[in-house]
DNA sequence: ATTATATATGAACAACTGTTAATTTAATCT
DNA sequence: AGATTAAATTAACAGTTGTTCATATATAAT
């Protein structure tokens, strides 16, 4: 009961130590954010995270464990539903808009942050944006691709080298969104690209 | 003449500490990267770096100046001259293949990694990848699509829009790559994927 | 009201950080 | 040869790091 108390009041402790370690591992990754920088954003000893984590690493995992549970690699996101598929181009345009929204999502944002910067140096996070973010989207993708092509609505082609196409400059759209945001530069003339995108895309494989 | 003589036998160990800070940035990041370890790496102590170089930050950013001296922004390697313009697809070609040999190559491999380790908390990088890298290639090669464009070579489109759809997939095709050699994993898939990107795009905006 | 439990604190630890100073070693110039 | 100069070493510094422990405080259950 009180546990419900604290929640609605201030917040549980743990949720308060996950928000204020996710907003400094994105703005100084890893090793820079240390343990009593996280403690003084919540307001508490460095010791007491003590109580609610085993470690730092524990702190880190468990923030980590965000990065894939939500964002691109559920299911229904992006809806492949054979009515969908009907419409083709209006499919494409919603799985770019889904990739835009996130991009542009605060929280989102954060740990998009911290998968970048420890992309390089945590085994996890690698296997992790290969296999969760990549692979999932170019299966995904793929599988969308190959029925088109079947249904001859787009031109004949690798479908996994057509997902590759369509999903690389969304990537690359969202990293230098992501850039500009941190010296809070201006990302209006980004911000059309998603859509431009879509639509260069389906010129280029429409049949 | 004794200085001849030193990088002759063993190299100077100014070139020695850069040597060594670049592996050890490119594998642990800045602040993992001890002056200790950077020392150790070169087989002297660590007082004996402040000879040769002000602080850390100094040996820093004399590696990172490297990241955009030599590799993309040299306008000799994609050659822009109306003969190779005649035959565009073999332009692109040229552009994908100097793309890829700087992937595959383990020296540029090295700084591509502190580039993208220290991308989010390095406004200098930051900069540097956008200006020297994004903006410079996006100019270079939206210049030749205008020129395609005038030519009937390609199709109309913007071509700031088309520079971007060309760049994107190479770029996140060495993002891929640079994370699978990290793990020692086969990069074999990927290394015909700079290929089969031109054929695809050219497919996508001939006439 | 007393006990039990969860969570906070302050102090301390050993290890590591970047940097400086005094000193020794080695190479160069006259 | 001796003097000068460059570059190395050892030792120490003040700070920070992650973590632990004994203790205090507040909440929950009996």
């Amino acid at each position: 009961m009180s546990q419900n108390r604290d929640i609605v009041i201030t917040g549980s402790t743990k949720k308060k130590i996950l928000d204020a370690s996710m907003k400094l591992f994105s703005e100084l990754g890893y090793k820079n954010a240390s343990v009593r920088k996280i403690a003084a954003e919540v307001g508490i000893r460095e010791s007491a995270l003590y109580n609610h984590f085993k470690n730092k690493e524990d702190i880190f995992l468990s923030v980590a464990s965000e990065i894939f549970s939500t964002p691109f690699n559920k299911e229904d996101s992006p809806v492949l539903s054979p009515a969908q598929l009907s419409n083709p181009k209006s499919y494409l345009h919603k799985f770019a808009m889904e990739f835009k929204l996130i991009t542009f999502d605060k929280a989102k944002e954060s740990l998009f942050r911290i998968l970048m910067i420890e992309l390089f140096q945590n085994k996890q996070l690698r296997d992790g944006f290969i296999n969760e973010f990549h692979n999932k989207n170019m299966k995904a993708l793929s599988v969308v691709f190959f029925t088109m092509m079947q249904e001859g609505l787009v031109r004949s082609s690798d479908p996994l080298l057509m997902a590759n196409e369509f999903l690389s400059p969304l990537f690359y759209l969202r990293l230098h969104v992501t850039l500009l945001r941190i010296d809070n530069e201006s990302t209006t003339n980004l911000s059309t690209q998603f859509e431009k995108h879509v639509d260069f895309f389906w010129e280029s494989v429409k049949v």
